[in-house]
DNA sequence: TAACGAAGTAACCTATTGGTAACAAGAAGT
DNA sequence: ACTTCTTGTTACCAATAGGTTACTTCGTTA
Protein backbone atom coordinates (compact mmCIF):
# COMPACT_ATOMS: atom_id res chain seq x y z
CA UNK A 1 0.00 0.00 0.00
CA UNK A 2 1.59 3.05 -1.20
CA UNK A 3 1.34 6.86 0.08
CA UNK A 4 -2.06 7.70 -1.66
CA UNK A 5 -3.65 4.57 -0.80
CA UNK A 6 -2.64 5.08 2.92
CA UNK A 7 -4.03 8.83 2.87
CA UNK A 8 -6.74 7.33 0.84
CA UNK A 9 -7.70 5.28 3.74
CA UNK A 10 -7.44 7.12 6.68
CA UNK A 11 -10.19 9.61 4.95
CA UNK A 12 -12.27 6.63 4.48
CA UNK A 13 -12.25 5.54 8.53
CA UNK A 14 -12.57 9.53 8.85
CA UNK A 15 -15.57 9.89 7.11
CA UNK A 16 -17.11 6.78 8.96
CA UNK A 17 -16.15 8.41 11.93
CA UNK A 18 -18.43 11.77 10.94
CA UNK A 19 -21.13 10.11 9.91
CA UNK A 20 -21.67 7.80 13.04
CA UNK A 21 -21.04 11.26 15.19
CA UNK A 22 -23.87 12.54 12.29
CA UNK A 23 -26.13 9.43 12.80
CA UNK A 24 -26.68 10.82 16.90
CA UNK A 25 -26.50 14.06 16.49
CA UNK A 26 -28.29 14.94 13.11
CA UNK A 27 -31.17 16.90 12.67
CA UNK A 28 -32.88 20.05 13.45
CA UNK A 29 -33.64 19.96 17.10
CA UNK A 30 -31.02 17.30 19.10
CA UNK A 31 -27.90 19.61 19.02
CA UNK A 32 -29.75 22.72 20.69
CA UNK A 33 -31.50 20.69 23.07
CA UNK A 34 -28.05 19.32 24.19
CA UNK A 35 -26.86 22.93 24.58
CA UNK A 36 -29.64 23.77 26.16
CA UNK A 37 -28.69 21.03 28.98
CA UNK A 38 -24.86 21.22 28.84
CA UNK A 39 -25.25 25.04 29.25
CA UNK A 40 -27.50 25.13 33.02
CA UNK A 41 -26.05 21.39 33.79
CA UNK A 42 -29.17 20.42 34.84
CA UNK A 43 -32.66 21.31 32.81
CA UNK A 44 -36.12 20.58 33.35
CA UNK A 45 -38.59 19.75 30.56
CA UNK A 46 -40.46 23.05 30.58
CA UNK A 47 -37.07 24.95 30.28
CA UNK A 48 -35.54 23.30 27.51
CA UNK A 49 -38.83 23.52 25.98
CA UNK A 50 -38.22 27.78 26.36
CA UNK A 51 -34.73 27.27 25.39
CA UNK A 52 -35.24 25.97 22.25
CA UNK A 53 -36.83 28.47 20.42
CA UNK A 54 -39.76 27.09 18.00
CA UNK A 55 -39.88 23.23 19.33
CA UNK A 56 -42.98 21.62 20.03
CA UNK A 57 -43.52 19.69 23.23
CA UNK A 58 -44.03 16.60 21.13
CA UNK A 59 -40.76 17.12 19.33
CA UNK A 60 -39.11 17.50 22.27
CA UNK A 61 -40.22 14.74 23.88
CA UNK A 62 -39.41 12.24 21.20
CA UNK A 63 -36.12 13.68 20.84
CA UNK A 64 -35.31 13.33 24.41
CA UNK A 65 -36.34 9.65 23.70
CA UNK A 66 -33.79 8.88 21.21
CA UNK A 67 -31.53 11.25 23.34
CA UNK A 68 -31.74 8.90 26.02
CA UNK A 69 -31.32 5.82 24.10
CA UNK A 70 -27.93 6.61 22.73
CA UNK A 71 -26.88 7.23 26.72
CA UNK A 72 -26.07 11.11 25.91
CA UNK A 73 -28.37 11.65 28.27
CA UNK A 74 -30.39 10.90 31.65
CA UNK A 75 -33.64 11.63 32.75
CA UNK A 76 -34.03 11.38 36.40
CA UNK A 77 -37.87 12.30 37.97
CA UNK A 78 -38.10 14.36 41.03
CA UNK A 79 -40.19 13.73 44.05
CA UNK A 80 -41.84 17.30 43.80
CA UNK A 81 -45.82 18.41 43.15
CA UNK A 82 -46.55 18.03 40.49
CA UNK A 83 -44.26 15.54 39.38
CA UNK A 84 -41.03 17.52 37.59
CA UNK A 85 -37.85 15.81 35.32
CA UNK A 86 -34.74 16.59 35.14
CA UNK A 87 -32.62 16.39 32.16
CA UNK A 88 -28.60 15.96 32.76
CA UNK A 89 -25.73 14.99 30.40
CA UNK A 90 -24.40 11.29 31.03
CA UNK A 91 -20.63 11.31 31.35
CA UNK A 92 -20.30 10.03 28.16
CA UNK A 93 -23.01 13.21 27.01
CA UNK A 94 -20.31 15.38 28.58
CA UNK A 95 -17.46 14.61 26.03
CA UNK A 96 -20.10 16.71 23.17
CA UNK A 97 -19.01 19.54 25.28
CA UNK A 98 -16.06 20.89 23.57
CA UNK A 99 -18.55 20.11 20.20
CA UNK A 100 -20.96 22.42 21.91
CA UNK A 101 -18.83 25.31 22.71
CA UNK A 102 -17.50 24.87 18.98
CA UNK A 103 -20.19 25.38 17.56
CA UNK A 104 -21.31 28.36 19.86
CA UNK A 105 -18.29 30.00 18.82
CA UNK A 106 -18.51 29.47 15.48
CA UNK A 107 -22.37 30.33 15.63
CA UNK A 108 -21.57 34.18 17.03
CA UNK A 109 -18.78 34.29 13.75
CA UNK A 110 -20.97 32.84 11.26
CA UNK A 111 -23.78 35.43 12.46
CA UNK A 112 -21.38 38.22 12.24
CA UNK A 113 -20.09 37.00 9.06
CA UNK A 114 -23.33 36.91 7.18
CA UNK A 115 -26.79 37.76 9.15
CA UNK A 116 -24.78 40.90 10.44
CA UNK A 117 -22.87 41.59 6.73
CA UNK B 1 -29.08 42.72 36.99
CA UNK B 2 -28.35 40.08 39.52
CA UNK B 3 -25.56 37.53 38.61
CA UNK B 4 -27.85 34.85 37.87
CA UNK B 5 -29.76 37.20 35.46
CA UNK B 6 -26.57 37.95 33.81
CA UNK B 7 -25.48 34.02 33.96
CA UNK B 8 -29.20 33.33 32.16
CA UNK B 9 -28.64 35.99 30.01
CA UNK B 10 -25.40 34.57 28.44
CA UNK B 11 -27.11 31.36 28.29
CA UNK B 12 -29.62 32.79 25.77
CA UNK B 13 -26.74 34.23 23.91
CA UNK B 14 -24.94 31.38 23.52
CA UNK B 15 -28.74 29.34 22.51
CA UNK B 16 -28.68 31.60 20.29
CA UNK B 17 -25.43 30.96 18.47
CA UNK B 18 -25.91 27.32 18.47
CA UNK B 19 -29.42 27.59 16.81
CA UNK B 20 -27.50 29.99 14.05
CA UNK B 21 -24.58 27.49 13.57
CA UNK B 22 -27.49 24.54 13.45
CA UNK B 23 -29.70 26.36 10.68
CA UNK B 24 -26.75 26.47 8.44
CA UNK B 25 -25.22 23.11 9.06
CA UNK B 26 -28.49 21.13 10.13
CA UNK B 27 -29.57 17.91 8.16
CA UNK B 28 -28.54 14.28 7.41
CA UNK B 29 -25.65 15.26 4.77
CA UNK B 30 -24.37 18.45 5.29
CA UNK B 31 -21.40 18.19 7.81
CA UNK B 32 -20.50 14.54 6.07
CA UNK B 33 -20.11 16.66 2.72
CA UNK B 34 -18.51 19.24 4.34
CA UNK B 35 -16.16 16.70 5.72
CA UNK B 36 -15.19 15.26 2.45
CA UNK B 37 -14.38 18.46 1.07
CA UNK B 38 -12.45 19.19 4.12
CA UNK B 39 -10.29 16.10 4.29
CA UNK B 40 -9.38 16.27 0.86
CA UNK B 41 -9.07 19.97 0.32
CA UNK B 42 -10.63 19.83 -3.51
CA UNK B 43 -13.22 17.49 -4.12
CA UNK B 44 -15.62 16.62 -6.85
CA UNK B 45 -19.28 15.87 -7.42
CA UNK B 46 -18.60 12.15 -8.32
CA UNK B 47 -16.16 11.87 -5.71
CA UNK B 48 -18.40 13.09 -2.66
CA UNK B 49 -21.31 11.15 -3.93
CA UNK B 50 -18.86 8.19 -3.34
CA UNK B 51 -17.37 9.41 0.25
CA UNK B 52 -20.70 9.99 1.18
CA UNK B 53 -22.47 6.78 2.00
CA UNK B 54 -26.08 6.30 1.07
CA UNK B 55 -26.63 10.13 -0.28
CA UNK B 56 -28.17 10.57 -4.00
CA UNK B 57 -27.31 12.28 -6.57
CA UNK B 58 -30.46 14.67 -6.40
CA UNK B 59 -29.84 15.37 -2.13
CA UNK B 60 -26.28 16.00 -3.14
CA UNK B 61 -26.84 18.55 -5.68
CA UNK B 62 -29.27 19.94 -3.50
CA UNK B 63 -27.21 20.66 -0.41
CA UNK B 64 -24.24 21.89 -2.40
CA UNK B 65 -26.18 24.68 -3.59
CA UNK B 66 -27.72 25.01 0.13
CA UNK B 67 -23.75 25.15 1.15
CA UNK B 68 -22.87 27.73 -1.83
CA UNK B 69 -25.38 29.98 -0.89
CA UNK B 70 -24.36 30.38 2.88
CA UNK B 71 -20.85 30.98 1.36
CA UNK B 72 -19.35 27.54 3.11
CA UNK B 73 -17.95 26.16 -0.39
CA UNK B 74 -17.16 27.03 -4.14
CA UNK B 75 -17.88 25.78 -6.99
CA UNK B 76 -14.94 25.58 -9.75
CA UNK B 77 -15.67 23.99 -13.13
CA UNK B 78 -12.85 22.68 -14.88
CA UNK B 79 -12.25 23.00 -18.60
CA UNK B 80 -11.38 19.07 -18.50
CA UNK B 81 -13.25 16.40 -21.06
CA UNK B 82 -15.71 15.38 -19.76
CA UNK B 83 -16.46 18.90 -17.84
CA UNK B 84 -15.45 18.25 -13.82
CA UNK B 85 -16.59 20.69 -11.13
CA UNK B 86 -14.30 21.05 -8.17
CA UNK B 87 -15.65 22.22 -4.75
CA UNK B 88 -13.57 23.56 -1.81
CA UNK B 89 -14.32 25.24 1.44
CA UNK B 90 -14.00 28.88 1.22
CA UNK B 91 -12.33 30.66 4.21
CA UNK B 92 -15.23 31.44 6.11
CA UNK B 93 -15.69 27.22 5.23
CA UNK B 94 -12.21 26.51 6.95
CA UNK B 95 -13.45 28.02 10.18
CA UNK B 96 -15.29 24.72 10.21
CA UNK B 97 -12.29 22.34 10.26
CA UNK B 98 -11.94 22.19 14.18
CA UNK B 99 -15.78 21.02 14.65
CA UNK B 100 -15.17 18.71 12.12
CA UNK B 101 -11.77 17.24 13.84
CA UNK B 102 -13.60 17.21 17.16
CA UNK B 103 -17.03 15.58 15.40
CA UNK B 104 -14.53 12.91 13.79
CA UNK B 105 -12.55 12.05 17.17
CA UNK B 106 -16.03 11.91 19.05
CA UNK B 107 -17.27 9.77 16.70
CA UNK B 108 -14.71 7.31 16.84
CA UNK B 109 -14.91 7.17 20.31
CA UNK B 110 -18.99 7.02 20.09
CA UNK B 111 -18.69 3.70 17.93
CA UNK B 112 -16.25 2.27 20.41
CA UNK B 113 -18.83 3.02 23.02
CA UNK B 114 -22.21 2.35 21.79
CA UNK B 115 -21.65 0.71 18.54
CA UNK B 116 -18.47 -1.61 19.63
CA UNK B 117 -20.01 -1.77 23.46
C1' DT C 1 -22.20 5.36 -35.25
C1' DA C 2 -22.82 3.79 -30.77
C1' DA C 3 -21.55 3.88 -26.15
C1' DC C 4 -19.26 6.39 -22.26
C1' DG C 5 -18.49 9.59 -18.60
C1' DA C 6 -19.34 13.85 -15.55
C1' DA C 7 -22.52 16.66 -13.47
C1' DG C 8 -26.47 17.38 -12.85
C1' DT C 9 -32.13 17.81 -13.69
C1' DA C 10 -37.04 16.18 -13.83
C1' DA C 11 -40.90 13.43 -12.56
C1' DC C 12 -42.94 10.59 -9.41
C1' DC C 13 -43.68 8.58 -5.14
C1' DT C 14 -43.06 7.42 -0.02
C1' DA C 15 -41.41 8.35 4.58
C1' DT C 16 -40.23 11.38 8.01
C1' DT C 17 -40.68 15.66 10.25
C1' DG C 18 -43.27 18.82 12.46
C1' DG C 19 -47.45 21.69 13.90
C1' DT C 20 -51.90 22.05 16.52
C1' DA C 21 -55.11 20.86 19.66
C1' DA C 22 -57.03 17.93 22.93
C1' DC C 23 -56.38 14.92 26.64
C1' DA C 24 -54.33 12.39 30.95
C1' DA C 25 -52.82 11.92 35.97
C1' DG C 26 -52.58 13.33 40.53
C1' DA C 27 -51.96 16.24 44.23
C1' DA C 28 -52.24 21.15 45.80
C1' DG C 29 -54.40 25.58 46.03
C1' DT C 30 -59.04 28.60 46.16
C1' DA D 1 -65.86 21.14 43.12
C1' DC D 2 -62.80 23.36 40.01
C1' DT D 3 -58.59 24.98 38.39
C1' DT D 4 -53.51 24.72 38.10
C1' DC D 5 -49.16 22.76 37.17
C1' DT D 6 -45.82 19.49 34.91
C1' DT D 7 -44.72 16.08 31.74
C1' DG D 8 -45.98 14.02 28.54
C1' DT D 9 -49.31 11.19 24.76
C1' DT D 10 -52.60 10.78 20.92
C1' DA D 11 -54.90 11.93 16.70
C1' DC D 12 -55.01 14.37 12.68
C1' DC D 13 -53.02 16.85 9.10
C1' DA D 14 -49.49 19.54 6.05
C1' DA D 15 -44.89 20.27 4.53
C1' DT D 16 -40.45 18.77 3.67
C1' DA D 17 -36.85 15.32 2.97
C1' DG D 18 -35.41 11.77 0.44
C1' DG D 19 -35.28 7.61 -2.92
C1' DT D 20 -35.55 5.76 -7.75
C1' DT D 21 -35.35 5.93 -12.41
C1' DA D 22 -34.79 8.07 -16.56
C1' DC D 23 -32.93 11.79 -19.18
C1' DT D 24 -29.63 15.68 -20.90
C1' DT D 25 -25.25 17.61 -22.96
C1' DC D 26 -21.12 17.32 -25.33
C1' DG D 27 -16.92 15.97 -26.69
C1' DT D 28 -14.11 11.29 -26.78
C1' DT D 29 -13.18 6.62 -27.57
C1' DA D 30 -14.11 1.87 -29.67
Amino acid sequence: MDCKEIRADAHKKEMMAVQDAMDVLSGKWKISIISSICFYNKRRFSDILNDVKGISNKMLSKELKELEINKLIKRIVLDTQPVTVQYQLTEHGKTLQIIINNLTDWGKAHRKKIIGQ
